[in-house]
DNA sequence: GGTATAACTTTACGCTGTCAAGATTGGTCG
DNA sequence: CGACCAATCTTGACAGCGTAAAGTTATACC
């Protein structure tokens, strides 16, 4: 292995070009951010990575399984700025679960077509072979940093004891409900000022309220 | 005018059969109770209403404006539904709010396809002209009944006083958002006894005891 | 009653996902 | 070192999709 290249002249365009793969999942992202979902053809993946239209079948199942593998991918870069987010919050850890909180609802507005991604109907139910699909496990992992919050939280009494998964499972319905519903536009009319952080801050604040009192 | 189908022998089928608009609605309903909006094709619809595959487009601009359509009937029932729980709930308002979070719930467990339709990405920038899309003014008729529910839990001082509609906001987007993750399935491998009626209880609750406060 | 017009059909185009068959290559074993 | 094998990629084809254009038929109105 002295570079997965190596057999070729340049980086790229021959039979075997080594890394369709990756490519194919670049290509595929860079559809997503420049159109949503509905811009994610084969065909046009195919197309951007400069290989036939029937290439990507060596790689994936169907299109089913690309759409798949970018959701995932996109819920880890998610993953990894909800963590940065709560690492670098600083206050008590209340103030500290807002941030995260502000931070769920910020990335949606800031990455409306990834967020759309992770959340497509059907994308966790692959046949594959008995296990959870992959895409479950990496939303579990997005979970995973709220459920950590909660804990800590709970530590110093900020919030009652007892299982966190519940108060977690609601902070996430309040923050992942006002996201989609201002990527719905559903909140266009009203005179909500400054549509993203205030209204976060507005909800997580009213949330923490009612996670704070047993 | 003596009926819209005084000029045919029996109800369907020649070239005017003067109710195809409804028919189409009606068949394009049916696919999406069947399949979800996947299933909802022009031509599939035209195929059910009996009629040739360019027919919709005498009564529809585009398949846009026929989904548009559709989700305008669809949040109408939504809205009544909702309309039906609050009226019918008993006890004092905050009770009746809770009543009517967890009716929002379980129409998205009950009809899930009806309720993706509602929330489809896109419905609501629709060319027109100039004012508002219909399923804007649709869905703005189901927050109303959220922000009535709010209203009548300010009356008796369950819920401070004040602009109804963050509070409503945050309400909204609470049911909304834990409706949306059952649908998803993103809660499918927790622990959560009884998916329905037991998590919307424990939010709502949750979400209450934040209303009240202050 | 004849005619304009709306409703409907037919035909056609380019796009899509997917499959089957052929071409090309890299790696492995004799 | 050379021949083969299997993986990778291409080409070609098919049905279904949304949509536009052109042709057909029935209705409504003068």
């Amino acid at each position: 292995m002295t570079g997965a290249a190596s057999h070729h002249r340049t980086a790229a365009r021959r039979y075997h070009h080594g890394d369709l793969h990756r490519v194919l999942l670049e290509a595929g992202m860079e559809l997503v951010r420049e159109g949503g979902t509905e811009a994610v053809s084969l065909r046009a993946v195919a197309r951007r990575a400069e290989v036939s239209h029937a290439a990507p079948y060596h790689h994936f199942r169907d299109k089913a399984a690309l759409v798949e593998a970018l959701a995932v991918e996109a819920f880890r870069i998610f993953t990894r700025t909800l963590r940065g987010s709560w690492e670098s919050a600083d206050g008590s850890p209340l103030e500290r679960l807002g941030a995260l909180g502000t931070a769920y609802v910020r990335f949606a507005l800031d990455h409306p077509f990834e967020f759309r991604l992770m959340h497509l109907p059907g994308l966790r139910q692959m046949p594959a072979a008995g296990g959870a699909s992959p895409v479950s496990g990496a939303s579990a992992e997005a979970f995973g940093v709220l459920v950590d919050a909660i804990k800590a939280c709970q530590e110093p009494g900020l919030i009652p004891e007892g299982d966190p998964e519940p108060f977690a499972l609601t902070a996430w319905s309040t923050v992942h409900g006002l996201a989609v519903l201002l990527l719905d536009g559903l909140l266009d009319g009203y005179p909500f000022e400054a549509q993203g952080g205030e209204l976060a801050g507005l909800v997580t604040r009213t949330l923490g309220r009612g996670l704070m009192s047993r």
